[in-house]
DNA sequence: AAGTATAATTGTACCGGTACAATTTAACAA
DNA sequence: TTGTTAAATTGTACCGGTACAATTATACTT
């Protein structure tokens, strides 16, 4: 691991062990350095990473402080798109209703950048938190990037396997989101009505090299999801 | 303006006046150096800004490449939240129906870190994009950062004259989803029929010093609004 | 006590450099 | 042609430095 993502890491670690709050500083940038025996550099690119993350934020002429935000019910719309795992505490499960290999329709053929002649699998799956229903996920892998998934895989983090096992890095990704009223299918796998309300999110997963991997559709139960964003200033 | 924005701002000028598509490839680091006669830590911020706001993605040993989502209806979900205004060529118009001062309730004065005995402004809008509905916001402006605010002001962007007539710069903020059906009144405001499904976003604005200055409740009509989130990797 | 100028603190912009890892291209061999 | 190896290309990590702007603390005045 590079020396700027272990250092953010032993940050936050240190915040978390020690509880601090929202506002509460931080050592200061040379301290950080010889501390941690690196340039101002390093340890200004570990802390830029966890200021992106929403974990700090930096003053100049004062400080690096805290930053934490007050609503603990609450998700990093993130961690439930595959990224950085920071549930907290909280039990992530799935129910595995399909998985095969099959030929895209236009659409997903479309969001994956692939021909409709060419394979992918098909995943789909119930999700829950703690127990509760989270969403209704659907999502095709292009199969050229990964050749194989089983129940089992797909039932843990897939994107932990693409990750570790096919040394399959993750790039940037694409999110489409849009509020609408379920399907009488839909409705089904949450325990809801036709018609509640629900959040739907698209989402296009790209590689480092920009190609387009895993094009996934989502619905969340709308009582059950409640999402938190962290962004940063004008320029995000 | 700093250098490095500065680039970034004519960079991305370069890719629309150029109209480059997704993957087209832009010159060179070095060649970039001499052509604005910067350092390379000089471009490389600029790119790095550019790669968080989802313009370009770097590729090592290979180069860098225009990004681009390609649903061209979906507004960028931070730009209908007071920042960068990249609503392309859609027009953003309000109706303002309320601003006055006020003291705020016991979540109000919560959200801000106020005391229930200290001013605010409240000021309440429905917002239309090219005409159309979209959405209803109720937002709260601490008095002591924003003394003075009026319908002409409310009626353009708050944010653009906080900035520059108040000299008052946004650092960060933390975004509340959620999923919700509307209320009689926001009905009627929306054109819609209660129970109808909505999504709720609850927002609270940051100076760069860390503290709350307006903390804004919107409600978004379901139809009109459909948003798109262009995140970094497994490191956001 | 309250304001005002001054100095110390502290993060950010920018420079210029070395080493290196990932990718692409070129050269070569089967 | 096809695969393999070597070399060139290209962005990233990391170092160490100077200058500076924003904040905070201090000393000074009134």
């Amino acid at each position: 691991m590079l020396k700027y993502q272990q250092i953010a890491n032993e940050i936050e670690q240190y915040i978390n062990e020690q509880q601090l709050k929202q506002g509460d500083k931080l050592p200061v940038l040379e301290q950080m350095m010889s501390q941690y025996a690196v340039s101002k550099s390093t340890i200004t690119k570990a802390l830029e990473l966890l200021e992106r993350k929403g974990v700090i934020f930096q003053l100049r002429g004062s400080g690096i402080f805290v930053r934490r935000h007050n609503r603990p019910g609450y998700m990093s719309l993130f961690s439930t798109q595959g990224f950085k795992s920071n549930l907290g505490d909280r039990v992530l499960t799935s129910d595995v209703i399909d998985v095969s290999v099959m030929k895209p329709d236009a659409t997903v053929a479309k969001n994956l950048g692939i021909d409709v002649s060419d394979d992918v699998y098909r995943v789909e799956r119930v999700r829950y938190v703690d127990g509760e229903v989270l969403c209704h996920e659907e999502s095709y892998y292009v199969k050229a990037i990964v050749p194989y998934l089983n129940r089992e895989i797909v039932a843990d983090s897939i994107f932990d396997y693409v990750q570790s096992a096919l040394g399959v890095t993750i790039g940037f990704s694409d999110m489409y989101l849009q509020v609408d009223r379920l399907t009488e299918g839909e409705a089904g796998y949450l325990g809801l009505q036709e018609n509640d309300p629900t959040l739907r999110i698209e989402t296009i997963f790209h590689l480092t090299n920009g190609k387009p991997f895993d094009y996934s559709r989502i619905t969340y139960h709308y009582a059950h999801s409640q999402f938190v964003i962290q962004a940063n200033g004008p320029y995000m």
